[in-house]
RNA sequence: GGGGACGUAGUUCAGUUGGUUAGAACGCUGCCCUGUCACGGCAGAGGCCGCGGGUUCGAGUCCCGUCGUCCCCGCCA
């Protein structure tokens, strides 16, 4: 391998394969740098040493492949390259194959300056021969395969499920596949492999995982893309602890396998209080909560400022940013947004002139230091009966990160230290709310899936007070990344029933829906539960990168098209009036 | 669906207030070079300024539209 010759193997022959990474041609001596997936090695072609060789070696050219059989050498200690593993050694090439030539790349994966996005994925085998992506993918194949050994020790069969299986019109929108058989019918591709997982339990599997492929038909993000890998695993008679500690075990191992020691257990936070103090169900813990700072003011100048006592005022704090030019703080007042008829962005440095007293109390209250900057936001007055405690929570946690994200050059806090302990912000969200008020269609709908068991206690809310009940439900999250998202599900089609009826679903409705499922859980369904993670977002995160595509060879751009294979692509009239299809122009 | 950024040589970028022949670096081609390692030196080739329209005596530069990539909101049970 190229990038595996050490001074000890100085004095014997080898032989390797691999891409001209870089010649240096100096007339009479040529330098070639022969590299493959391991690393690159320095080859020497002399024409005193070898006149034929040598005339060979001068056309060679980048990205040719080629073999080359020769005497490991030991350099001189002034010609050694001590930036490379193997840079003690040279290869003195006594044969030279050329295996294929190669056209001139768009770009070389040698290079220090990236090409842009689009090419990068038009050009992906060449993307992908750079050391980074490479070392990316083996970063992949490791975690995941530490997930699989971990979890089977853990006593989970991987087991396997459709791809082409039935559309339900809950949740995202299905990618589907026409059938042939019986024009007009259609598959889905599996947003997750939730129904089979539980019917697995149904089956007796009492502990399933897989690592599995999922696709969701939505807009994409940096870290959304349509086809995505989920560790996917469920098991029969747990409480959520139980889930949690599975999931703190194989993440243990996938981050040892990474070459970092995390610790668990992670720490715990209901829904309720994320939202409270980080405004957000995904907190980034590497920076401080937010905090009602209420108290600081007199109820008079509450007033004054316009700001609704009944709900919290809350500061923001991101340390280290220093003091702030008025330029800065006006472009701070526009990352807040508009100021909105329902929230309010106080100026910190007005207030401290206008009320130094509450000003210096509040900078106590949530613990500042001189340097750091501070941000309120409130409800405003006037239009506050509008506004809920999480609402406010919302908009001043996505400002707090818009703030976080402006300034990670001051606070580092996003930077990578080498104690775990402050890289890796794990957290389980738990508690979730069972149900969320769809405004546009005035109804309720699942927060995480209609198959979620409510909380025992609030299950006599279920027609009262549907926002009120809280789910079994609960998140895995990673530095502000919601990494795997979880349940105890309902195993009594009784309760089934009950939730199908406050989501205003008819009896006949869930039938039709889920009726292959409702009557499984009349056959003896055992208590289960589970999770599943995004493998793609571990992979990331691991990889210090700022989206999946860094960490996915093959994947799609923010309009769903993959660059390389140019897809999708429209078919022809044949295939389609095989399959009964008529495109609407 | 909405908002924002970007699009100039093979690649990464610069291009002033609208003004003559659009530049640099890397890459590429040729020549020189025996210790380079991002080798060096000399010479050279290489441009539909994303595309279409408009304003203007004159557009890479201004305006409108469109296409593409990226980021965000909506959306993602």
């Amino acid at each position: 391998m190229c990038g595996g010759l050490r001074s000890s193997d100085a004095g014997s022959k080898a032989v390797l394969m691999g891409w001209v990474n870089r010649r240096r041609d100096l007339g009479n001596l040529i330098f070639v740098d022969i590299r493959d997936r391991s690393g690159v090695s320095q080859v020497v072609f002399n024409k005193e040493r070898n006149a034929a060789i040598h005339e060979k070696a001068s056309g060679l050219r980048n990205e040719y492949v080629i073999a080359v059989v020769g005497m490991v050498k030991l350099r001189d200690a002034n010609t050694s390259n001590k930036n490379i593993p193997t840079g003690e050694v040279e290869l003195v090439a006594e044969e030279l194959r050329l295996l294929n030539e190669s056209k001139q790349p768009p770009f070389l994966p040698g290079d220090t300056v990236l090409p842009n996005e689009e090419m990068r994925l038009k050009y992906r085998y060449l993307d992908l021969r750079r050391d980074a992506m490479q070392h990316n993918i083996e970063l992949r194949h490791k975690v995941a395969l530490a997930i699989r050994q971990n979890l089977s020790g853990q006593g989970f069969f991987e087991i396997e499920t459709p791809f082409m299986t039935r559309s339900t019109p809950e949740g995202a929108r299905d990618y589907l596949v026409p059938s042939r058989v019986q024009p007009g019918s259609f598959y889905a591709l599996p947003q997750s492999p939730q129904l089979f997982k539980q019917i697995l339990m149904i089956s007796g599997f009492d502990k399933y995982f897989q690592i599995v492929r999922c696709f969701r038909d939505e807009d994409l993000r940096a870290d959304r893309q349509p086809e995505f890998t989920q560790i996917d695993l469920e098991m029969s008679y747990p409480q959520p602890e139980h889930v949690w500690a599975v999931v703190e075990g194989f993440l243990t191992a996938a981050f040892k396998a990474a070459g970092h020691e995390i610790k668990t257990p992670f720490p715990r936070m209901s829904y309720d209080e994320a939202i409270r103090l980080y405004g957000s169900d995904k907190p980034d813990m590497r920076l401080p909560e937010m905090t009602d700072v209420r108290e600081a003011f007199a109820a008079a100048d509450i007033e004054k400022l316009g700001v609704n006592a009944a709900l919290p005022l809350l500061a923001i704090r991101i340390p280290k940013v220093g003091k702030l030019s008025r330029k800065e703080r006006d472009e701070n007042k526009e990352l807040f947004g508009v100021q909105t008829a329902e929230f309010n962005l106080l100026d910190m440095d007005r207030l401290e002139k206008s009320m130094p007293d509450a000003a210096e109390q509040l900078k106590g209250m949530s613990s500042a230091h001189p340097d750091d900057l501070i941000a309120l936001v409130g409800a405003k007055h006037s239009s506050a009966f509008k506004t809920s405690v999480g609402g406010l929570g919302k908009v001043a946690g996505a400002y707090r990160l818009r703030l976080a994200d402006k300034y990670r050059e001051r606070h580092k806090a996003f930077e990578r230290t080498g104690d775990p302990r402050h890289d890796f912000r794990f957290l389980w969200v738990t508690d979730f709310p069972m149900f969320e008020y769809d405004e546009e269609g005035k109804s309720w709908v699942p927060a995480h899936h209609p198959f979620t068991s409510p909380h025992e206690k609030d299950m006599n809310k279920l027609e009262s007070d549907p926002g009120a009940v809280r789910a079994l439900a609960y998140d895995v999250v990673l530095n502000g990344t919601e990494l795997g998202s979880g349940s105890i599900r309902i195993h009594r089609q009784d309760i089934q029933k009950k939730i199908f009826h406050a989501l205003g679903m008819t009896e006949d409705e869930a039938r039709a829906r889920f009726g292959f499922f409702l009557e499984a859980l009349e056959y003896g369904t055992p208590p289960h539960g589970g999770i599943a993670l995004g493998l793609d977002r571990i992979a990331m995160i691991l990889a210090g990168a700022d989206s999946l595509r860094e960490v996915i060879p093959f994947p799609k751009t923010a309009r769903a098209v993959d660059l390389m294979v140019d897809a999708p692509t429209p078919v022809s009239e044949a295939q389609l009036k095989e399959l009964g299809i008529q495109v609407k122009k």
